[in-house]
DNA sequence: AGACATTCAATGCGTGCGCATGTACGTTCT
DNA sequence: AGAACGTACATGCGCACGCATTGAATGTCT
């Protein structure tokens, strides 16, 4: 393979471990623990946040997908009971998701699972 | 936000910037040439490739993609008039993927709107 | 040569995604 | 207050993906 633009490079070796890394952590969540990549990063925000619990529109801003795959995250995990739904009082066309107990067990264990997967395949 | 382990903060950082660019080069391949970024991988490899041909397999070893999804890239291009299948004297198992002068017009055009892209999103 | 395992590619299937739209609420401007 | 515009979330739709399976060709072992 002829020399290409560092551009490209770069972007080829962002694109590759990139896929590595996601693959993994996708497999090994899925299969220990159930949960998405993405519905881990939605438990990962809600922890972190005050009260455990967040609007779904800072949800799409945090993480890097779209308001409607962010909303089908959250029906997922409400599916599992990991995560209620709540009135927004202060501004009643928000949503405010909540992790339940449950949730933030699971959190805990995927955390491992997690942390374990990066230490492996990030380099 | 507390401080993390160095481990996600760094995969974070990758995981915020290969959907950034991931997302704008996919939209901008989509928008002005009709081509998924996978699309324009395959048809990458194939011009990079020795008389503009490659098989399959190769492709999949080389893109960060599954055999099927691979695969189904390939029909997507044929649709297009974009790609040829062909024998693979050698081994029958095996299919030859030939860019025609058409992929390769489209090629070269797609490439400047990658370099556009990648300049602009990819720090 | 014959039986068995392996490899390459195509395809059925289920899933998560983004885009576009719908609906309800909020904000602004006159 | 009322109209027009903007924002938050849910949902219909089509699409690309990965996994599992199938079918054909190859390779291996006795």
């Amino acid at each position: 393979m002829k020399t290409k633009d560092p551009l490209i490079e770069s972007w080829r070796e962002l694109l590759s471990q990139y896929s590595r890394v996601a693959h993994e952590l996708d497999r090994a969540l899925q299969a220990r623990h159930g949960l998405t990549m993405s519905d881990y990063e939605v438990l990962d925000r809600l922890v972190d946040a005050e009260g455990c619990k967040s609007r779904i529109h800072d949800l799409v801003v945090d993480l890097h997908l779209s308001q409607s795959a962010s909303s089908r995250a959250v029906d997922r995990l409400e599916k599992c009971g990991l995560v209620q739904r709540a009135m927004c009082e202060s501004d009643r066309r928000g949503v405010f998701v909540i992790a339940t107990d449950k949730g933030r067990a699971l959190h805990e264990q995927a955390r491992v699972t997690q942390l374990a997967v990066l230490g492996e395949h990030l380099v």
